[in-house]
DNA sequence: TGTTGAAATGGTAGCGTTAACGCAGATGAG
DNA sequence: CTCATCTGCGTTAACGCTACCATTTCAACA
């Protein structure tokens, strides 16, 4: 190098106090910017001694990479747009906390949009193309909305269905067992003893509904019982239809001793059904809920339930649509299960005496 | 430098078939990138027709601005930390969708953190120092935590507190008027005809609780309506408390024939205590929440609450940090108070006859 | 008339990082 | 001992945008 930087003022010389670069890293481990951008992303091909020499002055500087110019130069840019409708806020908050934390981990950007059932999905298409958005994570239940799946496909953009019973060919898909999940939580209730559990299904629409009935009904059949249709009712994960389903269970002649919701919601709706008609929760009747998110607790007493790891679900969810966008090899839809469990409370009990009509 | 660049291929043409850039608009407007630039950041010095031009190439060639590149060039970044320790997810939901979006528009990168309150306060400021966070964004109940304001000013970020009862000197604020949200719900009982009217406070630690304690006294005086203080409770804004709470008020000799509880939660617990109770809601209790999160509507009757427009404080909140740290003029403290609303439902009645003790 | 200066626009040099390639030195094959 | 190959690291040129001047235009003013 000829020319020092002999103390001229440079026209351009508008750096201001901001943070360590990849320069002053080099500079104090004697090596080159390059080598130390091939540390921080982790490359195999640096020499030991090397990487520690880097990693030393790293830390020394606090050296954080610079995320703009990152994503500048790699000419790669990850755009996430969440859609939602309106799942349970309970549930969304959850959802919003573990996307939000894994996009920034990956250096991703997150674009929380709203949309409506009833909007046009090609409008909708168009707009996430206009964003720029590169991928789309779909908590349920948009998860379980076919025409949109097609239409963000014919888009061409990666997508991850989150919480779905049927994961689409078309995209990555992040699940637990709702089967299993369904079975454990009313063999549990068999296990204390209940013969008529009362069952409110989730929305027909949404994958995960039959799931949960198909848990139920394999339980009662192992534990022998004869399924009466007339337990079995429908409601849409509102609390307003669990209200109506529990009040249509426990007006039946031979009401239920214990009732199995889809979901915290309509448990906690089936709390309050059974408060309304002045039946003990859980001595006269046990309820169990499912997801285990804030309604579980808000209500009295608190709600035995499955565990749903909705921001776990939610990280692996932008984990799989980051990897697929910055690596066009890891596109192939991959469908991850994780586990869910089960959170035992106040609102399920032994059968005791069968109710007074 | 000697060494012409004479024909020999030039080696680095990483261009990828991304977006369109300043340039491609420029060449089509004719106009230099600079006033593309300019267009987009509306700068007022830019001649009209010259503007129409840009626009219309902009709008043909689908010009979105690169974030990267520009928070890259502009030296500009602005980080924000958001803060939550553990206020209702419903609350928090929204909050999350707020801030998001308007971090989005304004280009700011939103950085979601959990704290623990037994944590300490100085770690945080330097985990948040380590993140490169410029400002943090501070919801309840951390916007009423003095040493965690004192801590964060102290490593020289600039905060706003959503929601609490007391501005700091040092913050940004965005609330709302509780201490007449207080009261227009609390007239509103009176106004039903009830003179014994319970309270349930929410946490001593959170500035706002004492502010909607206030509004509650004054409108009890102002129907002359004698005070008696074991009327007033106090919770911690969780379920639980609230139930607590409630258990007490109606287990009083002379209970009261309407609760008012500072938030929804409570208010929830509220009504379910009723029902535990074996009294009804409202003919026998009237009950109001505040906040009219999702809570209010996932309990029946459903309640009668003041709605707090959280997303929108959150979007105020964060339009106010971001204008802070892009422009030292803009960082001494603002105070922006929003309007509530009143939203009547089904939780309250008219006293009719005193209750059958 | 020349001067001033504000308004409107252009030219250029970076911002911090990484892709692509270059180039030594070490290793292995022939 | 030469040639090919691999390792480990450096050099250079982008990435797309904007800060910082410089320049032009044109009206107002001395």
């Amino acid at each position: 190098m000829t020319d020092q930087d002999n103390g001229r003022v440079k026209r351009g010389q508008r750096r201001g106090a901001r943070g360590p670069t990849v320069a002053d890293v080099a500079r104090l481990a004697q090596v080159s910017p390059m080598t130390v951008s091939r540390v921080v992303n982790s490359d195999p091909k640096v020499h030991e001694a090397t990487r520690a020499k880097v990693e030393k002055a790293i830390a020394e500087l606090g050296y954080v990479p610079n995320l703009a110019a990152r994503s500048l130069a790699g000419g790669r840019q990850c755009r996430i747009g969440l859609l939602h409708s309106n799942p349970s806020s309970a549930y969304l908050s959850e959802f919003l906390v573990g996307s939000n934390e894994q996009a920034n981990a990956m250096g991703a950007q997150l674009l929380v949009e709203h949309f409506e059932e009833e909007a046009s999905r090609e409008a909708l298409a168009a707009k996430l193309l206009s964003h720029r958005v590169d991928a789309v994570l779909l908590p349920p239940p948009l998860s379980d909305d076919g025409l949109l799946l097609e239409c963000i496909n014919r888009a061409g953009l990666v997508m991850a269905q989150v919480a779905t019973g049927a994961p689409s060919p078309l995209a990555h898909a992040v699940t637990i067992d709702d089967e299993a999940a369904a079975y454990a939580l009313t063999a549990r209730l068999t296990g204390l003893g209940h013969r008529r559990i009362g069952f409110i299904g989730g929305a027909p629409n949404q994958t995960a509904s039959a799931l949960r009935r198909n848990g139920y009904r394999r339980a009662l059949a192992e534990a022998g019982i004869d399924g009466d249709r007339r337990l079995e009712t429908t409601g849409d994960f509102t609390f307003r239809s669990g209200m109506d389903c529990a009040l249509a269970l426990l007006s039946l002649d031979e009401p239920p001793t214990a009732i199995f919701a889809s979901n915290d919601d309509m448990a906690a709706a089936t709390v309050a059904a059974a408060h309304r008609m002045g039946l003990d929760v859980p001595r006269q009747l046990s309820v169990c809920g499912f997801d285990d998110t804030a309604s579980a607790t808000n209500v009295w007493p608190e709600l035995t339930t499955a565990r749903q790891p909705v921001a776990d679900m939610a990280r692996e969810a932008v984990r799989l649509l980051v990897d697929s966008v910055f690596d066009p090899k890891a596109r192939a839809p991959r469908h991850v299960r994780v586990d869910f469990s089960l959170v035992l409370r106040a609102s399920d009990a032994t059968l005791t005496a069968p109710r007074a009509g």
